[in-house]
DNA sequence: TATACATATGCGGATATGTGCATATGATAA
DNA sequence: TTATCATATGCACATATCCGCATATGTATA
């Protein structure tokens, strides 16, 4: 039952279903996500950390930056996920971020390589 | 945005995700809850107010009992639930709580009439 | 009207949560 | 090795959350 109140209170916050949310359409690594939710990196990191923790997330390390991928075993988000992508009336600022997420203004923080073969 | 994340701290409290899936099966008194819970009265019917506060549960009076409903306009809510009921790996609890809805157990509180009819 | 039953609310306290700021750790490049 | 970039963590503080208990409100029934 834990597992499902975890699940739920991670996407309680704003940022943390920021986060899992931009998950869904790509991996990203924390500068990515702090430019692209223009948030301090802290911030970032700490619900990084939580949603690693309750296993939603898993990192990689690549090169100078870590990864972060959406856990794919955990059926329930990715069909709640799914639910949301999928509703018409959804956010705007949600929209905005999936906008965000293919253009140039995340090769920023990163190696333009990386975001040119993420946008494939 | 204030209203995604609402819905899920809505349902990061094991009480009130008793509550909404219990919902999902069908109306229930405050007393039916407080008994098939076992929890306080009160506990419940802050849990109540909260969710009806946000919108996710609607109330009407029949007699001496006030009915909830599931606020079938929250679509992502049906959708979430719907996710939760099909999961096979259904939390004991909840199961629990489903087995409990149709049985003699509830009637205690009740005119066994309403649930009688509830269970038709 | 008085009484019992059903439900809601107020208050206090313990605990959890989110955030900013500073700083630590870790990896790479010079 | 040193400097730099990417990321993580510690601490302090404000705020939110949940709960138990007592009590208030509201409805039906005697």
């Amino acid at each position: 039952m834990e597992h499902l109140t975890n699940l739920f209170k991670a996407l309680s916050d704003e940022t943390r279903l920021r986060i899992v949310h931009a998950l869904s359409y790509r991996d990203l690594c924390v500068c990515e996500m702090t430019t692209l939710f223009d948030e301090p990196q802290p911030k970032i990191s700490k619900h990084l950390s939580k949603l690693k923790d309750l296993g939603l997330v898993q990192t990689a390390r690549q090169d100078k930056y870590m990864v972060y991928t959406l856990n794919q075993d955990q059926t329930l988000l990715r069909g709640v996920m799914d639910l949301m992508m999928n509703e018409s009336s959804k956010d705007s600022l949600l929209l905005r971020d999936q906008t965000h997420l293919n253009t140039p203004a995340l090769w920023a923080c990163i190696g333009v390589e990386r975001s040119l073969e993420a946008t494939k």
